[in-house]
DNA sequence: TGCGTTTATGTCTAATCTGGCATAAATTTA
DNA sequence: TAAATTTATGCCAGATTAGACATAAACGCA
């Protein structure tokens, strides 16, 4: 947001603030959620490569389509550690699993 | 090991074969496995880098001596979520974690 | 060697996470 | 638009993981 909407917005009466802020996060939680969101569009995106449903993806895994939906949405009843499982599950290597956590 | 070495030890009736074959383990268990591994090893290397103590860097992370010591092993009952999050803890960056992961 | 410090291992129970299931909401297709 | 398919959300019981604690083992050093 840039400053200048940021002062009208305020003027405005409206409170402006980062997510993080407004939650009361500390710096590592904000990154273990936003390393989440990662890890869990990038296994949809896997998905649809494969063109296959939250449903057979779930078989695959040996989970069921709630669990599959919650991943893709970085739910957080969901680890970060299922998400890697599935990762690797669906054949994802760790140069691959590197790129997805830091984009070059 | 090289063929030479495996074909001796196979005609002295020793029975040759990787740790993931003898365990039953599938591809996607053992790279599970073998990434917990790193990441402990890699906090381990960040605690003596910060000449800490495992009770020390156990207080940091509001956790316990003996987890700390199960997580540097890759003990089977820490996951790979609680490694993350001790490494986060530590300021460690995407970046790094990537690199941890799949170094360059 | 003996002592202090650090690390490793085992066990408990409380908290968290998972699969399963039901069902609602959204999207696609006829 | 209605039906069919796909995805999202909520809940629960069982499984897994966490911190706490006790204690053993390993290490360093006087």
């Amino acid at each position: 947001m840039d400053k200048a909407k940021r002062k009208k917005l305020i003027e405005q009466g409206w409170i402006v603030g980062s997510t993080q802020d407004f939650l009361g996060l500390t710096d590592d939680e904000t990154a273990y959620i936003e390393l989440k969101l990662t890890l869990g569009q990038n296994l949809k995106k896997r998905r649809l490569e494969k063109e296959l449903t939250q449903t057979q993806l779930a078989r695959l895994l040996k989970s069921n389509q709630s669990r599959v939906a919650k991943m893709e949405a970085g739910d957080p009843s969901v680890s970060i550690d299922l998400l890697i499982k599935s990762l690797l599950a669906l054949g994802t290597s760790r140069q691959e699993l590197a790129a997805i956590i830091a984009p070059a």
